[in-house]
DNA sequence: GCAGGAGTTTACGTTAACGTAAACGTAAGC
DNA sequence: GCTTACGTTTACGTTAACGTAAACTCCTGC
């Protein structure tokens, strides 16, 4: 009963299209490779994303949105995958995901006074262009 | 009747004294000086840093926990002063404001899925955690 | 009168995140 | 068989945002 007819999702992607498809260059996506965010398939020489590299690709490019490094955003895609092991490491990934969520809430807290800042500076612009206009 | 009684803000604060106050070093505020961010009085050689300046300096970290490059960080800070006489000008403000707008919009909703995705990760975790334990 | 602390300028060093360019392989179309 | 497009690796260049260090001034306490 899903409305299973929507584009249908390629099952591979190259790397200009997927470098077309978020405005990048191919030399950042082999440098996301370099650091370890990314490690596509290959045929031969060639890089082969699937899907799933696409997604992560998609986290890295957020995460640069919200002021993440790439060491940042990698720690964050990490924290996806269930391989780890051990009780030690889940407590240490519970407390990174603590962190993580305290700071998205500072940033939350700063766009809120940010955003009631531009609605400010708006109206005094309008009221100063309304002067300029009636005189 | 306003409680009038707060701690009492200081009239200027030296470089070492902010420093402190936003765990930053003296060299940081001054890069920000160079940079064109802030520009403190001097009594002979030395800055001294008024309320105001203190507030800019604030703005300038509430930037970069939002990712903003100090660039940015001007601009957004230029949009609160009226300083801005001519129509054109006013109009490219408002063009601006709307556009720094549709970023911290696009910044919340990262932020949002980000949260999500806390949860269903930390969900995750304390769920392996306890599978560990059971056993 | 001098050591210590806070301030200053000047200048070179460093890290992250790519950009740019060279030099090459491979497959498609004409 | 040659161009054109897309891919590869390797390597040096660049920008932002400071860090670090040297060399100096000025004031304060003892």
């Amino acid at each position: 009963m899903k409305a299973k007819d929507s584009p249908a999702e390629p099952s591979s992607y190259s790397i200009s299209e997927l470098a077309r498809e978020f405005d990048i260059t191919t030399r950042a996506i082999r440098f996301y490779e370099d650091k370890g965010l990314l490690c596509p398939a290959r045929r031969g020489q060639t890089r082969i994303y699937s899907p799933e590299d696409r997604v992560r690709l998609k986290l890295i490019l957020r995460g640069k949105r919200l002021g993440f490094s790439l060491d940042e955003s990698r720690e964050i895609i990490d924290m996806y995958d269930p391989a780890h092991g051990n009780v030690e490491q889940l407590q240490r990934l519970l407390l990174h995901i603590e962190q993580k969520r305290a700071q998205l809430q500072q940033q939350l807290r700063d766009i809120e006074s940010l955003m009631g800042e531009l609605d400010d500076a708006e109206a005094r612009a309008r009221t100063a262009l309304q002067l300029n206009i009636d005189s």
